[in-house]
Parts: C-alpha cells; structure tokens; sequence
DNA sequence: AAACCGGGGTT
DNA sequence: AACCCAGGTTT
C-alpha cells in the first residue's frame, strides 16, 4: 500500500525535470552525478549546458578535461566533474559506449556508489532496488518511526532491506523517483507538510508527534579553522596562475599562488613569498579577509595583490590577461575574486 | 552558525 | 566501520 499510495501521489504531483523524461542510462548518469550534493535548483543550468555541449557519452570522452572542469565551475566538489570526465572515456573504451545495465555492475563505475547506481539501475533499466537518498531516508525513517542514527552503516543496511521489501512488484523507477520526491517536496527536514501528505495515515512518526525528531544522527560534523593566503600577482595587467597537480586538492584547476598558514600572520607569508621568487615588488593591496565557511573547514582566506617590476618566474604558473582567465577552470573562491578585480 | 542537498572514496 | 571531503545555498 505504501508504494502505491506514494507513486499515484508522485505521478499527480511531479515536477517536470528534463531527466525524467528519458531513459537514456548516459542522461540519467549525467543528472545524478550533477545531483549528488546539490540542489535540483542549482544543478538544472548545469545539466542544461553539459547536455548541450555533450550529446552524448562519446562526446564527453572525446572533450579535454578542462573544458569539462570549466563547465562544471562554480558547482563545487569538483572531483565529481574528473571523475564524471574519466567515466565516460571507460564507458566508451571498455563498455562499448554502453553503461552496465545493472545496480552491481554500476557500482565499478568512478563517481557512481550505492545510490546513484541503484537510480541509474531504476530510471534506466527499472531494475527493483532502493535509490535511497537524504530524502528517501527521511521518509522511510519518519514513516516507521526509526530513532537509530542514520549514519550507521549497520541501520542504513536494514533500511535498504526494508525498503527493498517495500517495492516489489511495482515500477521501481516511478517508486524511487516517488519517495525522493516525497521527501523533497512534502517530507521535508523542517516544518514537513504532513496535511498534504498522502501516507501520513499509516506514518508512525505523525502518529507519536515525533516527525521533527526524526532523523536522529550519531555524529556532529567537526569544523576546523584553516588560515589561508592567496598572492595575486599582476605584471602589465597580467596575471600569474598555476594548473594545481592531479594529486591534490582543487586538482587540474587553476588558481593563484597559495600559501596556508598556521596563524593570521600574512605579513611574514608575504616577506617569505617575495624573497623565495626574488619578486621585484612595485606595490601592495591588501584586501579584507574573506571568511569561507564550508562543511568540514572555516577558512579565512586573504588575498594580497601584489604588483611587480617584471613577469618574474615563480613556480609552474603563468600570466594571464583578465580575458584568457575565463577560459581556466577555476574555484568558485577565484571566480569571485576575479569578479571583483575586473569591477575595481 | 548550523543545517541542508549528501554520496563517494580511502584507510 | 571510521574517517574524510579547499561546496554552494538556505535557515
């Protein structure tokens, strides 16, 4: 009755989102990876330009990574782009340009775990197995009242057991697509409809009056403090970026030179900088210290703007005029930067 | 400031 | 199983 309830709901109430009206495993992929972490409103413009500028997964693997990064800018967690990017070269290389038709199978794929295989192995393939995401786990944990912390692998696995059970014999791809949407729309984290909705008869948590207790985690996110500098350097309205290393954070993108510190002393990163590059220093411009706060980090971060004599050669960087930056792909932090250089 | 969209990857 | 993640946006 549950699945039922919920997908007749669904099928009344949906929104309309491009991705749900194909069944095509590449388009499907393509909007989960885009989705993961992300807001269906901030992901829809980026699904709109990949799907534009790559018809298909033969075109993604035929694009250079950096075109790929320079389209993904600005969504964060950039490693879903690489990773999205080497994907489809495997696809087409070793699968024949044909996605694994299966929750196992889609697993192997870099980028692709539980969940996005398991909607992959729905939307595309109606293969019955539980696309459980914060969403879904919000519904089915209020629905029969679970007050076990979600962030236990041990009570995510009886939750996929029961939410395998609660699918058979139904269109596994409407059910999946259903209970997210539940969860998104009316389940919400905060200040959930229950009027509206069309299972709260049989939900235990609107029953017990427990639904804002519901889910419980274990853990608290730790956040620690990082110190940050970025050197602007600026020769004859150039400016020096380096290419990060495959190996680290920010891979393969772009940005300027970083010094992170243990305290706020910016002066003595900038003595150190100067003197180690043998920089001929014209003028300085301190900006005010952005505070970056994301999940696991608050960062303060400061950029100092340093105008030379000469286009002196530091590191593995180079100058670039204001108009060739647009083409880099860089973060977000470096976006906005930029933005506000070109504003004054 | 904390929560949210969280899943994937590594150890 | 524990731990990590150089995100953007909303509450």
């Amino acid at each position: 009755m549950f699945a039922k309830k919920i997908i007749s709901w669904y099928l009344k109430n949906k929104r309309d989102l491009p991705w749900r009206n194909t069944d095509n495993p590449y388009y499907i992929w393509l909007s989960e990876i885009i989705l993961q972490q992300t807001r269906v409103q901030q992901g829809l413009p980026y699904y709109e330009k990949f799907v534009e500028n790559f018809k298909t997964v033969e075109a993604l693997a035929a694009a250079n990574e950096g075109e790929v990064l320079r389209l993904w800018q600005g969504l964060g967690y950039y490693s879903r782009g690489r990773n999205l990017h080497k994907t489809a070269q495997v696809v087409v290389r070793e699968y024949g340009g044909r996605f694994p038709d299966n929750f196992k199978d889609l697993q192997k794929l870099k980028g692709v775990g539980r969940y996005t295989a398991a909607a992959i192995a729905s939307f595309a393939f109606n293969e019955s197995v539980p696309a459980i995401d914060g969403n879904a786990l919000r519904v089915l944990t209020r629905f029969f009242e679970i007050f076990d912390p979600i962030d236990s692998p041990s009570v995510q696995k009886n939750i996929f057991d029961i939410a395998t059970d609660l699918m058979k014999n139904v269109d596994a791809g409407n059910y999946n697509q259903a209970v997210m949407e539940l969860g998104a729309t009316v389940c919400t984290p905060k200040n959930p409809n229950c009027e509206e909705c069309p299972i709260n008869i049989e939900c235990k948590a609107f029953e017990n009056k427990s639904v804002s207790q519901i889910p419980i985690k274990a853990k608290k996110t730790k956040v620690s403090q990082k110190f940050f500098q970025y050197f602007v350097f600026e020769h004859k309205g150039r400016y020096w970026l380096k290419k990060r290393a495959d190996n680290e954070i920010w891979a393969n993108m772009y940005d300027f030179y970083l010094v992170e510190s243990e305290n706020l002393d910016y002066h003595e990163n900038l003595e150190k900088t100067i003197e180690e590059f043998n920089i001929e220093v014209e003028s300085v411009k301190t900006y005010p210290v952005v505070n970056h706060i994301l999940t696991h980090q608050k960062q303060q971060i400061a950029f100092t703007e340093v105008k030379c004599k000469s286009a002196s050669t530091i590191g593995n960087g180079n100058w670039y005029t204001i108009e060739e930056l647009d083409d880099l792909a860089k973060p977000k932090i470096i976006v906005d930067f930029i933005q506000n250089l070109k504003k004054g």
